[in-house]
Order: structure tokens, then C-alpha cells, then sequence
DNA sequence: GTCTATAAAGAGATAGAC
DNA sequence: GTCTATCTCTTTATAGAC
């Protein structure tokens, strides 16, 4: 039983709404009537919307950036971290779902420190997966095409899973992470 | 030659400037001020943003239905067809990459008979992609993993592709055919 | 911790001069 | 076809009472 402070409260209110809607076109008053309370009594908790923004896309980001970083120093094959590249999206997935539109639409409404800091993490999280890639094909692990096809494909479909996610009801974790393993290692290998 | 009327030219510069930011995020004069005239001289035009965002959306809608009708019509292969599918999409991402930002995040922001219209030629797609990739199957040309598995994450990445397309600085549109259809397909059968 | 009231800025859109 | 001026509404955010 954890208790679920006002702040996460906001937060949590807020990330279903820009999932929703979008961040722009989310107020402060849509957020507030959502959970029964006036728009003013929201800054008791927050500085400001930004900084619901940053706290929604950050907390993922570096969910992200951490997964990836401890898949790429282990010391298995190619093929082995692209499944458990696979496997961090699809938890990610189950677990913040809503945050994930946040990340992928709204990022650019980040401001300052907060947009270089998410940007630089994004590339990284990409450098390391090519990486992974090249890494494979060196290996004769993975078939030779265009690195970046192969890369752009594998992440595109992991990074738009969110949306599938929750249209399809929820699917059963282990059996969607076997056949979504299947469909895009099989491609490839 | 072809002369771009104003009205085509203020769609034009919404459309880069919502692939930029988003609808929402997007003023009118934001979009005048790129045009270097004011706000209200884009009435003379445009009835409303909402009806910029419609045509944007639903111009290159019709576009997808149109072609995924003719490849499902078509009497070859069920492969064949998944090729001629994924060329459609990359015709269409070379020719409007900006557009489909709007098409794909936006999409929600429409009213009334758009979001209808939209929401069932969107549904319409998705259901003769998903006869296609069974008509496959059956006849033992495709894997059968889970269809939407499958349907999911071909889709997922031909939906992103615009992302991937601009930031590359526009590959050579044959090559990007072949290998995608290698990627996409070789995984599948 | 929430409220009312309000400030200050910006939104979409219209009227009417030129 | 574009302009200035303006209307009306909504936005984020703050001040201060309770």
C-alpha cells in the first residue's frame, strides 16, 4: 500500500489528459476539474505546468536511459540484448503507458535544461542501440541491411506500442513479449 | 509550373509549423507572421484553423484509402500486396512527410463530420491491412504469428516513417523501398 | 489545502477602412 | 487582399481570505 501524495495526484491526473488530448491543448482548468478542485489550488502542489510536463517525460526518459545502459555493458550476444531491448520497451509500456504519448508528443514543449537534458538522453538511447546493431552484424549475428532501416523499424514499433497497447485491453505481458520478439528478431536474423 | 494560390500556401506554411509544434501549439499568427502578413488577412481565405487542420488531415487520408482500395482489389499475392502497401506508404511520406505529422498526432483535434470521417477511414485502413495479412496466412505465405501482432508492428513502423524520412535528409526514395520491404517482409515469411 | 478574485497575456475571429 | 482596431473568451499564474 503506498499513499499516493497530492502531487502524484496531479501528475497522474495530468498524464491521462495529455495522453488524451495533448499537452497544449490540456489546461490547468481541465486538469483541475478532473479531480474536483479549482485551477488555483493546483499551484499549492506545482510551480507550473511545465513542470508537470517534465516530471511526466524525465521520470520515463530516464527509465529508459538507465534499461538501456545496463543491456548494452552485459556481456551476451547481439541478438540476446535486442531481446531484452524489446523486453524494457514492452515493461516500460505496461507500466507508464499514458506517459508515453507525453514523451514522444510533447517533448518539444519542454523548456531549457529540461529539452537538452531529454534530447541528449534520446540520443544516446539511440547511439546505444546502433551500437547493439553494428555489433551483431559484425558478429554475423544479424543480417546486413542498412543499419539505420533496421534500427529505425525495430524502434518505431516499440515506440509506438503504447498506443496499440491500450486499444488491444491490456494483452497478457510474457505472450506479447515471445511474439514480439519473434516478429522483429526473425526479420532480421 | 503549377501557381500555388494563397489559400494552398497558408495550408503550406500550417502544415510545416504544426509538423514543428503540433495544432495547438500553433496560432493563427504564428502562421501569418510566417507568411509575413497578419492574422486577420488569413480570413480572407480560410474560414477557421479548424478548417486548415481538415484539409490537411483528410487530403492526405483519402490519399491512403484511395491506393490500400486499389492493392486489396489487385488479384496477386498476398505478399505482393503487403509490398505494394508498404511502397504506398513511402510514396505518400515522401510526397507530404509534413502532413502526416498532423494526420498521425492531430487527428483528434478535428470536429464533427472530419473526426468521423477521419476515424472510419482510419478504421477502413486498418481492417483491409488486416485481410490481407489473413488472406497470407491461409494461404501459408505469411507466418502465422498473432495478426495484430503482425498488422502492428509493420503499421507502426510505415506510420513513423515521416519522422525517420526528414531527419535523414531524404534517402533515395528506390532504395528505401527495397530495404524496407526487406526488413519488413523477410521477417514475416 | 482550497477557495474567490483578478491580473496579464494570448487565443480565434469579425468589422470596416483602404 | 491586407490592414488596424477590437470583441470575447481562455490561458497561466498570483494574492490573499478562510
Amino acid at each position: 500500500m503506498k499513499t499516493i501524495s497530492r502531487k502524484e495526484e496531479i501528475i497522474a491526473t495530468a498524464t491521462r489528459l495529455f495522453y488524451e488530448k495533448g499537452y497544449t491543448a490540456v489546461s490547468m482548468r481541465d486538469i483541475a476539474t478532473a479531480m474536483d478542485i479549482k485551477a488555483a489550488s493546483l499551484y499549492n502542489h506545482i510551480k507550473s505546468k511545465q513542470e508537470i510536463l517534465s516530471e511526466i517525460i524525465l521520470k520515463v526518459a530516464k527509465e529508459f536511459t538507465d534499461g538501456m545502459v545496463s543491456v548494452v555493458t552485459e556481456n551476451t550476444s547481439a541478438i540476446k540484448k535486442v531481446e531484452k531491448v524489446i523486453e524494457l520497451h514492452i515493461d516500460i509500456t505496461v507500466n507508464h503507458s499514458e506517459a508515453l504519448a507525453a514523451l514522444n508528443n510533447d517533448w518539444m514543449h519542454l523548456e531549457e535544461e529540461d529539452l537538452e537534458a531529454f534530447v541528449k538522453m534520446r540520443e544516446d538511447y539511440e547511439e546505444n542501440f546502433r551500437i547493439i546493431i553494428k555489433q551483431g552484424m559484425d558478429a554475423g549475428e544479424i543480417k546486413s541491411y542498412h543499419p539505420e532501416v533496421i534500427l529505425f523499424s525495430i524502434l518505431s514499433t516499440l515506440r509506438t506500442l503504447y498506443l496499440w497497447y491500450q486499444k488491444r485491453g491490456k494483452v497478457d505481458v510474457n505472450i506479447l513479449k515471445k511474439d514480439m520478439v519473434s516478429v522483429l528478431i526473425k526479420g532480421i536474423v
